[in-house]
DNA sequence: TTGACATATTCCAATATCAGAATATATTGT
DNA sequence: ACAATATATTCTGATATTGGAATATGTCAA
């Protein structure tokens, strides 16, 4: 079978470097139009404004209409998500002792702070 | 000109639930083989063979060789550096009191803990 | 050595994805 | 209405990705 159908989710959004360079540009400059980012990354306008549409459909980022600009602001509550999930491995890498301690933990049983399943 | 050669960063090597499965799996029992995680996330034995490799490649996992079996365990290095890419966001999403004095001090230009460029 | 088991690799078909060029769709100002 | 500006969409070509089937490789045990 074929490839499913890519749902489009934030990690996904994510996995683009070019995306990951939009948001940190949202996150320092508060909110852009997409001329702005274009030139701002060095990037062509149909490439930032797909990109943005992809980021929008994750949920990442809002839009804002002012005149005949589409001013673009991020949306960071999905992006906590990743934060969050990410958080459940904490304990693999805290520290060596930590690394121990963890493996005690887990071969008596999974504990109360045991990674969850896929969001 | 066509797309650059995906080079297999972190950020790509979770964009795929199954393998975020993998990874979360990883986490709750510490270490396991190929055929019980594929049993575990019911799926193909080759699937799970290649999501590992891709896993591996990206630094995410760690093998160890037992007699005829392969056990993948957890490194999660890497996964800190996303929790800490996404941290830098994290002004964003606190409460919204919260993101009023961002705004604020986004207003007077970027403060101290202003998101990073892509790692 | 032979056989059974565990995992990796190769090949294939179906999609998905990206950049770039050209074009379409607003929206504002004259 | 017309031109200029800002952004979105469509089309195309190259490449990447995934699952599945078949096969290869490696390792232990008798």
């Amino acid at each position: 079978m074929p490839r499913p159908p890519a749902t489009r989710d934030v990690f996904l959004a994510i996995a683009e470097p070019r995306r990951r360079d939009i948001l940190s540009l949202l996150g320092r400059v508060g909110e852009s139009g997409v001329g702005a980012i274009a030139v701002t990354l060095d990037m062509a306008q149909p490439a930032a404004s797909k990109h943005l549409g992809v980021l929008r459909e994750a949920g990442v980022v809002r839009v804002r209409r002012d005149g005949r600009q589409r001013l673009y602001s991020l949306q960071a509550d999905r992006l906590r998500a990743v934060h969050e999930w990410t958080r459940t491995f904490e304990r693999y890498w805290s520290s060596q002792t930590d690394r121990i301690k963890a493996r005690a933990e887990q071969a008596a049983g999974p504990g109360p702070h045991a990674p969850e399943t896929t969001p």
